[in-house]
DNA sequence: GAAACTTGATAGGCTTTTTCGATACAAGAT
DNA sequence: ATCTTGTATCGAAAAAGCCTATCAAGTTTC
């Protein structure tokens, strides 16, 4: 048995197809098909199960794919090791952003860490938070940035900021008049939320939960991004919430419907997550320290309202 | 990088000799020579300093070994997954027993084991605790009999039985007159004990201090059997303390001179303890379920003063 | 202090393994 | 029936692994 051996079979359990996963790994579809299948035969074990349409795994096969997971990763952690103690950064590092996060955050870091850490090639992609826990567990991200706490078991959060919500109340709105808004002020049925899936809506929830104690069946609208939702705000659907980042870069006029909540406004924690196997532990730190750096930076720019767990 | 390579390595780390790691591995020492220079050239670090008399590792190099032992424990895996399916039960098994358990207990399970698991090639060592520990952890033992607790990170224990200890006041002892001894009748300085590192002791040790706080400094006598134990108290050199199954094949005339606790006795745990990598499960579990069922099957048929966890 | 011994590195050659390209084969889809 | 999609097989070439023999450097022995 031999580590590139299980990282075959790993490939050909990813993509379902051996001519797919051949491409993956560089390498043929005859050398990928001998060699799973030397695998087999020293294990004296199906792993795939062939006669199905797209090819599966036995029941076996499964537990083998886990336990190849395993090694490959530890296997992967001994660079981690020779990095860690030659002091360098770099490699490629797939990082997974949440919507209601990437274009607030991005910006903010993306260019410094760059510069900071060029040896590293950074891959982001934006995705759900359901995706991100899947694609973290399954070792297709190496990190990613999420409203928390999510409460998985096999991963470990590292909080970076805390971003309050915002009302925003348009015209006409039965609380337009208030100067500060309260928790108690918001009722489930009339606020504008983002489309399932997304964690910022989550957030938003519970909040209504925990101060009304509301069901969830009665939402009037839901929307993909927060441009549609104030614009729906606008036409008199109801108020709607928005992270404080996304605030800062509204129109004039709409800004004026923004109502902040009295202290302690309520907020959304917003953490880099990553794997309990903690691989390529010195990019995500790196990460980690870019990142709350320019928070911190911004905080002390703009407003005192986020809060940096760093700063505590 | 190869999982080869890496057993290559351990093997060098392990006999700080190239040549005997060679036959232990069963290759030529220049394939060692070849493999290792090999690793250190794609990790593009040096694992071995060769300048050293009995060869060394580097800073790194310990970092390496003990990712490595990560690796090839995982890989090692691979074949319990398999033989779980299959439920195969076999392959070499190390099995660590500690002295003062070893005469007493081994008869009792070893040929109901053979007879049960044919395919199981146990290897037996009677070793002390602290050399089962090390061991455990080495990964050189797959498990091992001791008395717990005791307190070590990285290795589980399960209970296999409590056995009770008993007294053996020689004629003319203070304690002669008594029906049944209490803790409280305890003298540190007045009973003899196994030599240090025997785990026997420390359990009686605790013993005696928790029941009178005295230090252990005056110990009178120590030895290494109980045979030996029991001669030396028959001279007149004070009572000494025998684990229950002990004292079942004891000469009659010594036999008089046992003296049982009043209940609860003072007893000592022995358990099955094995690394928490959780390697070679299925021949744990058997282990544990063949102990069990004898030592069931010896207190019905011997006495109750043996207590079996798996009774509760 | 020279010879013998230890012990790891190196060289050359043989064997096995891995990989590739070409091709055969099987099962659905058209 | 033919085409398409996808895996297995074959033979050759390349690569890797291992062995024997030998070298080199440091130690020990007498």
């Amino acid at each position: 048995m031999t580590i590139t051996q299980l990282k075959y079979v790993l490939a050909v359990a990813e993509h379902q197809n051996f001519t797919k996963a051949a491409a993956k790994t560089f390498v043929t579809q005859p050398t990928l098909s001998m060699q799973i299948q030397k695998l087999e035969e020293e294990l004296e074990i199906q792993i795939f199960d062939r006669s199905k349409k797209p090819i599966e795994l036995t029941g076996v096969g499964r537990k083998i794919v886990e336990q190849a997971k395993n090694i490959v990763n530890e296997s992967e952690r001994m660079q981690d090791v020779v990095d860690q103690e030659k002091g360098f950064i770099g490699g490629t590092f797939k990082l997974g952003i949440i919507p209601t996060v990437m274009p607030t955050l991005l910006p903010m870091f993306l260019k410094n860490f760059s510069n900071r850490y060029p040896k590293v090639q950074l891959k982001i992609e934006e995705l759900n938070t359901d995706e991100i826990i899947t694609k973290i567990n399954d070792g297709y991200l190496d990190a990613a940035i999420a409203a928390t706490p999510l409460g998985q078991e096999k991963i470990k959060e590292r909080p970076l900021y805390y971003e309050p919500f915002v009302g925003y109340i348009p015209e006409n709105h039965r609380l337009t008049l208030k100067d500060k808004l309260e928790t108690n002020d918001l009722d489930i049925e009339d606020i504008l939320l983002l489309e399932d899936g997304h964690c910022f809506r989550d957030g938003i929830i519970n909040l209504c939960k925990t101060s009304k104690n509301s069901n969830h069946d009665k939402f009037q609208l839901e929307s993909g991004s927060f441009e549609t939702l104030i614009k729906l705000s606008d036409e008199g659907l109801g108020m709607t919430l928005l992270p404080y980042l996304h605030t800062l870069d509204i129109l004039p006029k709409q800004a004026k419907n923004l109502k902040h909540f009295k202290e302690p406004s309520p907020a959304r924690e917003v953490s880099l997550i990553y794997s309990k196997s903690e691989l390529k532990m010195q990019i995500i730190n790196a990460l980690h320290d870019i990142i709350s750096g320019v928070i911190r930076g911004a905080i002390a720019f703009q407003d005192v309202k986020i809060i940096s767990p760093t700063k505590k």
